[in-house]
DNA sequence: CTGTTAGCGCATTCAT
DNA sequence: ATGAATGCGCTAACAG
């Protein structure tokens, strides 16, 4: 069980002092060096098997090659892929992420961040962001960057990368409408969360913009992005005098969710009643009817908002804090058909 | 942007040592000191929002509650339940986790480990383990403790906790017999990995168990456990002159690319060919026909994966290395059904 | 061009 | 019961 070697072993080994092994190893200070010790400090250094203790750098440097990343819940099927796209602008760079689970609770969300200083990050990607995020004077105090993906603030105060969730939903109610759809109805997203506030308002700009009337029933407002929700909210829209024809969901979780109530309920969709969703998560092309959809690139807004969080790192008196909107993509699948003719007959 | 209050501060407000102010914050040394200074020690700690610096005091105790974690890639849906399990354990121990993906490559899982080296973390789960990993040296001259989950070595090196995997195909192959299968066929996983090797040497054993023999051509090797290699694999077994009537994939990956290819072909599953998988991934019960599989507890082998390691960081001397085989669970859905009669009539 | 010195924040041994 | 001193491994200012 031999100790790491450290810069210590390295000096006694070469004859040199520690301080110059240490510039030797260090890409931007070795030209102040003879290309003699510098050749001879890195012989030994590979020969000895030497690994810098990052740990103590930090201490001295304040910077400590981590970050932190904060998502609501690694196992849904939005945030991996992000996790990926930030960690492939990172770890080339000699960065590595401490992820951290909020579960959607502020207290969580809090502690964990205590946890993230503690542990010295350097910045943080905060994919869990809420739309009130009042208490991040932590942050602030200790000037630690940090940049939100997928959602952002209400306020300015923090850079951000987002997909274009008005594009999208303007598209997702277009391609209803086309279809002919008139009674549209929308599951919307939590209102603590800016993707539920956002698609929401887009939803109800495009119904303005296509001359579509919606009911105040026809809104219902979901708890959490996830199926059970899709299903408990669809439940309410089914129930109605007058049910829609259409359920315009805010993301996937929730539109398939709405689906698997139309399913208990003995309702097809797209036959009876047409479903959208949002994210183009990875299992869609496997469930029937398939899914139309709003395509994000989820990769890229993890790149985006690395490579954004490295600028701030790097500069950290920029005064700016861009707010990148990303493109989407419209993804059709099989679950938009045309509105069922009024007065029907019924299966059977 | 005030700087991050120190054990220094503390000592400067309250008038006391720096080392005290260290105790009174130990839990450990606490009780050696007055119950005043304690007490004023913590107050101040409290009003001055003091938060220890980890990487100083790991620097001191060579302990940085850090651990890695080693997974092939985490929008692999078999991996987030896996993290999380470790997290629930590791997480009220004060532990934060640094997770890494290697692709399934071995530089960079090399690389990677390096990484973690250099961080300083105290122990790594490996999830990423391939059953030759004949360059363990440097995690073995550090002595950093290493624990490996849902796969193992082939030696006896390391602690490790995996699936009963024999006991899973067993039940499997079991399901297909009853049906009344007697051409089965296997999608085996890469033989660089212990749940590829040992689930094929658990359908050997099966078929003898029940007295069915298996042509050579009936087992064919996947290179990764993806959909795509299911795809490719079962088309190699229904190509064949005498094609199985049941498949029995190694994993539910494999699975789905075999029914995909059955579907590609204008067959059916369940009623021309059956198919079985194994993990009972997340998403599995949206997938028609519903795939019969075998239900691992994956939050559960994480957390068991995360306990070990724990004892074995907290007990460096202690000599076993435990290899835990948690229970299995038969999965029934849709996905097998009797074969179609010899001669049967063909659709059409 | 390289050695000396100092100190990052903390835990711990040794005094007292 | 508490203060003083030391050093973890490294970088950076200052000498020379």
């Amino acid at each position: 069980m031999p100790r790491a070697v450290t810069l210590k072993d390295i000096a006694r080994e070469t004859g040199v002092h520690v301080s110059t092994v240490s510039r030797a190893l260090d890409p931007r200070a070795r030209d102040s060096l003879t290309v003699e010790v510098v050749k001879k400090v890195n012989e030994t250094a590979q020969r000895l098997g030497y690994r810098p203790n990052r740990l103590a750098a930090g201490l001295r440097t304040k910077r400590t090659r981590t970050v932190g990343l904060i998502i609501p819940d690694i196992t849904n099927p939005l945030f991996p892929p992000i996790v990926r796209g930030v960690e492939s602008i990172l770890e080339p760079l000699g960065y590595v992420s401490i992820i951290v689970n909020t579960d959607g609770r502020q207290d969580r969300e809090r502690s964990q961040m205590q946890v993230l200083l503690e542990h010295g990050v350097d910045g943080v990607v905060h994919a869990a962001m809420e739309r009130d995020a009042s208490h991040y004077t932590d942050l602030q105090d200790r000037n630690v960057p940090i940049v939100t993906v997928n959602r952002r603030l209400d306020v300015d105060g923090l850079p951000s990368v987002v997909n274009d969730d008005a594009e999208g939903i303007h598209e997702m109610f277009r391609l209803l409408y086309e279809a002919g759809h008139r009674r549209i109805a929308h599951i919307a997203g939590p209102p603590t969360i800016s993707t539920g506030v956002e698609r929401l308002a887009a939803f109800r700009e495009a119904a303005k913009a296509f001359g579509v009337s919606v009911p105040d029933a026809y809104i219902v407002e979901s708890e959490k992005f996830l199926f059970e929700e899709g299903h408990r909210c669809a439940a309410k829209l089914m129930a109605l005098a007058d049910p829609p024809t259409a359920i315009l969901a805010a993301n996937d979780g929730l539109a398939l969710g709405a689906i698997q109530l139309l399913r208990d309920r003995g309702l097809g969709c797209p036959e009876d009643v047409s479903v959208t969703g949002f994210n183009n998560s990875d299992v869609l092309s496997l469930v029937p009817p398939g899914l139309t959809t709003v395509g994000v690139d989820k990769t890229g807004i993890g790149k985006a908002s690395a490579t954004l969080l490295i600028s701030r790192i790097d500069n950290p008196e920029d005064p700016e804090t861009p707010h990148l909107v990303q493109p989407i993509e419209v993804v059709i699948r099989g679950s938009i058909a045309p509105p069922p003719r009024a007065g029907r007959q019924d299966p059977l």
